[in-house]
DNA sequence: GTTTCATGTAACTTTTATTGTTACATTGCT
DNA sequence: AGCAATGTAACAATAAAAGTTACATGAAAC
């Protein structure tokens, strides 16, 4: 895996999670299918459970389950979950305060950014997992890719 | 200088550009102000030249000059030139295209970002360096740092 | 109770992207 | 000619993310 977000690897995980509701998945077996390693998926999924999404269980026939039924659960939670940002970070350079256009330009861009962070998680907030569950299913082979509803 | 992102470098140093109309300014100059390197400097502004925005000039008394009045430069088109995504880049794993879910949170994760990049940019058509420049003028010490206009 | 299978987590290595730096060719002005 | 600037290539340093190894912990099966 190279790069991509945390983010889409834990979409990924939960929404095979949410296909095999019977019974839980081991991280071993999620790696397989991320093609990552076991302790990456861990790592994301243990964010997870500390926002109370998913719970594992140990031993025997022990892995990862959710703990909510996937309608209930929106891309915002699991975004605000993973602690991540959509937005790429631009820190302001600790030296530069004594130049008050670097302190200008820092403030309209960190109040955009916050801006801007508000408006993405309200849209992700209208997408659930089971949105993205039902699209996955129906046609694996021939995905619309266009015009989906999250407009 | 750590990790921060070229579109502040290049609002920083054009803002700087707009505030001494008279005379072109050199990289090692705005190297300072921007406290790094006068290659990074031409290497930010450079693209911003292809774009149409800055032209430069070599020899004596040559460096940098805005090539359009700062009223007219939106930051969305500082945005463009840079070629820089403020969202993150998650890309999608190559060899994972055999799981119809990867491709499915791919093709819905890409439709999301493409959708809030437009976003942003509507956004960012509404901000001129001017304004950003004239925010930066009046009191230098005592920035008001909330709620500005672009909201 | 011991074995087995799973998570939890720390420590380290590898990889990738960005930035910083050096060096030098090119161009324009005096 | 000579100076002063950009333009650019090549390389080093830095930082962030992911991959990996190793092992402790806990729960179920035998």
């Amino acid at each position: 895996m190279k790069r991509s977000s945390r983010l889409s690897l834990a979409l990924h995980a939960l929404v095979h999670l949410h296909k095999q509701p019977e019974e839980a998945i081991t991280s071993t077996t999620l790696a397989q299918c991320l093609m990552t390693n076991p302790v990456v998926v861990r790592r994301v999924l243990g964010t997870l459970r500390e926002a109370g999404i998913v719970a594992a269980s140990k031993g025997h026939d022990g892995g990862w389950r959710l703990l909510r039924p996937a309608a209930e659960i929106s891309l915002r939670q699991v975004y605000a979950a993973m602690g991540e940002s959509l937005l790429i970070r631009t820190e302001s350079d600790p030296g530069d305060i004594q130049c008050g256009i670097v302190r200008t330009v820092n403030s309209v861009m960190g109040d955009f950014l916050a801006d801007a962070e508000a408006l993405l998680a309200a849209r992700l907030e209208r997408v659930s997992l089971d949105d993205i569950a039902r699209q996955a299913t129906p046609n694996p082979l021939h995905p619309h890719h266009g015009a989906h509803h999250h407009g």
